[in-house]
DNA sequence: TTGTAGGCGTTATCAC
DNA sequence: GTGATAACGCCTACAA
């Protein structure tokens, strides 16, 4: 089914049908009609790789997940439904690609083959060659996260350091003199990833201004780690009274070490966290977080189609900075 | 870029260009080395709108998710990074399409505007209009559970009555005579959702056949209503020894109610589930379970790509029946 | 208000 | 072993 059999049908020419769909100029409400009762019949719809060829666009966005071999995070999964959900209500479809490094099949096929408009890169390394190879091609992009060097591009992120100061001081003002730090993993933090970096630089220095002590610990992205890594806490430091966390997949495992020492939260130990809403509301008892946004997907998306209709505009980027909603998790010090 | 401006400068025909890349006629050897050096220098790769037009395939496979809004549940995620990945194998892309219902925008532009050679459509209620508009349109596709008629279409499935009949069995093996069903959530079911309806036909049945008394409850897709279900069920039948699950997502709230309720697994309680292998290990103690293989995504796109080279072969299916893992949260009904 | 025709970049048929 | 050329289906300048 093709545009010349839909104007054979309604005996117009194909550019007639052309217009009436695009409305690109008048055509009579009457030929229109035609068209249009033709098209219902057959369920026409113009064939995309054809359009895509003659208009140099292809409507569809190009998203760079992890490889599935490091399980994806459920703050990685969310973050991927909700660009598709937002990429559907511009119209636009997404296409996957799971590449970790750079010359990956599936990565140079939708960069270089022109398969799509735009994409949006995950899981940012400051030094990242997937954005080098992105600035070659000149083919639009956004990061989640950003790079070293982060004026040239554009991206959406959120400000780690910022948050996790935020707890530290909340922490800090409930009378806090001892605070530990849940990181992502040494390897993470090794390979330059950003979020982990920047949250043990807020940590840091957010601990120095108020004279505080603070211990930073790297904890895997799941429950055993978690767990372990509170055990290591509770024995290697335990005069600390307040923890503070950016790692949602270890927190099931902290609450496990919690209840196996018989620590009452906010009592005992005073938690905040930079973390989704529903991981915070799953905490018992519910944590104080900085709520991290749902919509970054639909950010970057947003950042995304406005850098592919001004190729030359200015980059601009998006630090996100949500308020911590207090919740039940975080109380005044023990005094002992 | 394009393959005239390689040809030019290779200083050969677009044909001999097209043949040295297909590999679909003899090209010599020094041609071929020549038009290679131009490829690498100027880092050509055709393009894929036009390939797709000429060859009538977009080596490109859809994959229908629920929308983002009813928040997607760490198995369906898991799948859908699996499907990218074998997909990515087999050097095919994947649109991603979140439509719930049919009609959807993005559910027509890739079905009827050939945007991709196949799809795969997750979430299949028992009655689905998505599945009629692919038959009709005669697009392949291949589902994630099986519709009311499974015999005509192309499907993968895990066996839930026949996993959740082995998880009873291996209760009443221990001794257990009262056994608990914690089942997905009560819209699900009504909606004629597969998996829950078989996960209670199978109960009911093996229940039935071993002589035991059954309780089945339908429970929501996150803690919250695992720790509420739970705690119900321990109030209205606190005869019961054991429970079977195929709800994932509650079952840290389970484990929650279990504690409050200050109860011993496996020494009170006996539990056995249908659940992916992480969800089992992160259980205190390790959950027994039929292991929710992670490669079924792989399986929908092994059959997907055989369908799409033979349109015409009769109808395969693969229905999963994980064993069952012995882990540490059964053992013999409490002597009361 | 409508029709004609050329071209987007590829692959494949035919001819040499 | 290689080159010219005709499609694939769409959009749009140009012509009427």
């Amino acid at each position: 089914m093709n545009i010349g059999e839909i104007a054979r049908r309604a005996g117009v020419s194909r550019s007639t049908v052309s217009y009436a769909l695009s409305g690109k100029r008048t055509v009579s409400a009457e030929t229109r009609h035609r068209i249009q009762a033709v098209i219902d019949e057959l369920d026409y719809r113009p064939n995309a790789a054809a359009r895509a060829l003659k208009e140099g666009r292809t409507r569809t966005l190009g998203l760079v997940i992890p490889p599935a071999s490091l399980r994806l995070t459920d703050m990685q999964l969310r973050f991927v439904a909700s660009v598709v959900e937002a990429a559907a209500r511009a119209d636009f479809d997404v296409l996957l690609s799971p590449s970790g490094g750079d010359h990956d099949r599936s990565f140079e096929r939708i960069v270089t083959g022109r398969r799509v408009d735009g994409v949006i890169l995950m899981e940012i390394r400051l030094e990242d060659e997937r954005v080098n190879r992105l600035e070659r091609t000149g083919l639009p992009f956004v990061t989640i996260g950003h790079t070293a060097n982060p004026g040239r591009t554009w991206w959406v992120d959120l400000d780690y350091a910022a948050l996790v100061a935020r707890c530290v001081h909340h922490l800090a003002d409930l009378g806090h003199r001892r605070i530990a730090l849940i990181n992502r993993s040494t390897e993470l933090v090794a390979a330059g990833y950003g979020p982990a970096q920047r949250a043990l630089a807020g940590f840091t220095e957010a601990v120095h201004e108020r004279g505080l002590t603070g211990v930073d610990l790297c904890c895997g992205d799941d429950p055993a780690s978690g767990e372990a890594c509170l055990e290591q806490l509770l024995d290697r430091h335990p005069d600390v009274t307040a923890i503070t966390t950016v790692n949602e997949a270890a927190l099931h495992g902290v609450q496990r070490g919690l209840d196996r020492a018989h620590l009452v939260v906010p009592r005992d130990l005073s938690i905040a966290g930079v973390v989704a809403p529903h991981w915070a509301e799953d905490f018992r008892p519910p944590l104080t977080a900085a709520d991290v946004p749902t919509e970054m997907g639909g950010h970057a998306v947003d950042l995304l189609l406005e850098r592919i209709a001004t190729p030359d505009a200015p980059p601009r980027h998006l630090l996100l900075r949500p308020p911590v909603s207090l919740r039940s998790s975080t109380g005044p010090a023990p005094t002992r």
